[in-house]
DNA sequence: TATTTAGCGG
């Protein structure tokens, strides 16, 4: 009795100390325990591989389970869950799915929160298939899916391109009694905004709000940037002041999400001003705060704050990522240092970052700089290649008065699959005439045609 | 003791 009294008071002092990170003294702490007689259990070991698989690495928190092992204790099932879901945060998705494997080898049955997990694994993997699988296992099981299930399920369809059916899969589960929550509604919010289904996603937030619950931060962040990105940006702003008056306090995702809706609409005061009570309230902390200063930097020429900031970054012990390189590769463009940013795209290549918006925009920098055959060879060179790549070039194309060649390339754009713009087309189209090729615009003009036709 | 939601680039 006195030692199980033990061993909780270790597990409650070592998890305290786990979540504010001081994983070394835990380690002291379990050490001393076992010196004076006090034997650590699972739940102390399931205790530090969640915390190793949080703040440290996925591997340190494998390691755990092996000294769990050698101590002769079994690793369980919340072990195997923390490790899992430990890898998904880290966007280790294969990884998650070895573990479960092993995890059965293992001889450890699954419960419903390795389910919930795989199944959000394979929603992100892009496999929803896979992920609707484990789902209808679920149900086939005499496991009962929890509130989690159905929100990991919603959340997945939406990100998957299943708006509408998420939709339907909400509906049906509120006639068969399904009490939704915040993190429900907020999920299907965001799903039906980004694929554009404003009415029903206002219907859903007067639902949430004659539910009982209160929309939260998440929810106003949530619908503020579904404004800023339908161009609605006073109904934006409207409801960035709704949730001032409300008393939410303001956190990094909020003020990004303003800020890059300022700075894309050239609001510079107004950006510098919010950027400025971001700064003073000390959250600007994460790559993605710094990266959206960065780009608010570049975008005006300040190409030396911008870097000072990327010092900052590194100083603050973050790395940068595909979007700090990008912002830099447009901000170097925009200073008119074409070669850098050329310099700085075969970088982050080297790094293994291979943005298709850095190339588009060097591609497009080119062009504008007179340097058409560099863009071209650029073009040349792209392994993977969008709707923007081709638009670009056959505006720059046009631009430098190469009708037939953009004429070319439009048509290749065409036979990619990719739709392409009224104002593209016409650009070519226009350009070709002008020149006096009206028989090559005509040719032009009904493949546009053919290719609009459903095949 | 463990699972789900929001932010940045052309």
């Amino acid at each position: 009795m006195v030692s199980w009294l033990s061993t909780r008071l270790l597990n409650i002092s070592i998890a305290s100390m786990c979540k504010a990170q001081q994983l070394v003294k835990a380690e002291v702490a379990l050490i001393d325990g076992i010196r004076l007689g006090v034997l650590p259990d699972v739940v102390t070991y399931n205790t530090l591989i969640d915390a190793y698989c949080r703040f440290i690495s996925i591997d340190d928190g494998y390691s755990v389970l092996h000294r769990m092992r050698e101590a002769g204790i079994k690793p369980d099932v919340i072990s195997y869950n923390s490790l899992i879901a430990g890898a998904a945060r880290k966007c280790l998705l294969s990884r998650s799915l070895d573990l479960f494997e092993e995890m059965i080898q293992m001889g450890i049955h699954p419960d419903l929160r390795s389910y919930n997990i795989l199944m959000d694994c394979l929603f992100k993997l892009g496999k929803p298939d896979e992920a609707n699988r484990v789902f209808r296992d679920i149900i086939l099981s005499d496991l009962h899916p929890s509130k989690a299930t159905f929100n990991i399920l919603i959340d997945g369809l939406c990100k998957n391109g299943y708006a509408s059916n998420a939709l339907m899969l909400f509906r049906n589960l509120r006639h068969r009694g399904f009490v939704p929550n915040i993190v429900t509604y907020n999920v299907l919010i965001n799903g039906l905004c980004k694929a554009r289904r404003l009415v029903a996603a206002s219907k859903i937030l007067k639902e949430l709000e004659i539910s009982g619950h209160e929309p939260n931060a998440i929810t106003y962040t949530t619908v503020m940037k579904c404004c800023f990105r339908c161009k609605k940006l006073e109904r934006g702003f409207e409801i960035l002041s709704e949730m001032r008056s409300k008393g939410y306090t303001f956190d990094g995702f909020a003020y990004c999400t303003v800020i890059a809706a300022l700075v894309k609409t050239g609001r510079i005061e107004e950006a510098d001003y919010i950027i400025h009570q971001m700064q003073r309230s000390g959250i600007v902390s994460d790559v993605v705060s710094y990266n959206t200063l960065i780009n608010h930097y570049c975008k005006q020429g300040r190409l030396d704050d911008a870097l000072n900031l990327l010092d900052e970054l590194e100083e603050a012990g973050l790395e940068c990522d595909q979007y700090t390189h990008t912002v830099i590769v447009n901000g170097l463009c925009k200073a008119g240092n074409i070669d850098g940013a050329q310099q700085h795209l075969n970088y982050m290549n080297a790094l293994g970052f291979n943005n298709l918006v850095a190339f588009n925009c060097l591609i497009d920098n080119l062009g504008k700089a007179g340097q058409i055959d560099r863009a071209m060879k650029l073009f040349k060179s792209m392994e993977f290649k969008d709707a923007f790549t081709y638009t670009i070039l056959v505006h720059n194309l046009c631009r430098a008065r190469r009708f037939l060649c953009a004429s070319k390339l439009l048509v290749s754009c065409l036979k990619s699959g990719f739709r392409t713009l009224k104002a593209t087309e016409r650009a070519v189209l226009g350009g070709l005439r002008g020149i006096g090729y009206t028989n090559e615009a005509r040719k032009l003009r009904s493949k546009i045609q053919s290719a609009r036709l459903p095949h």
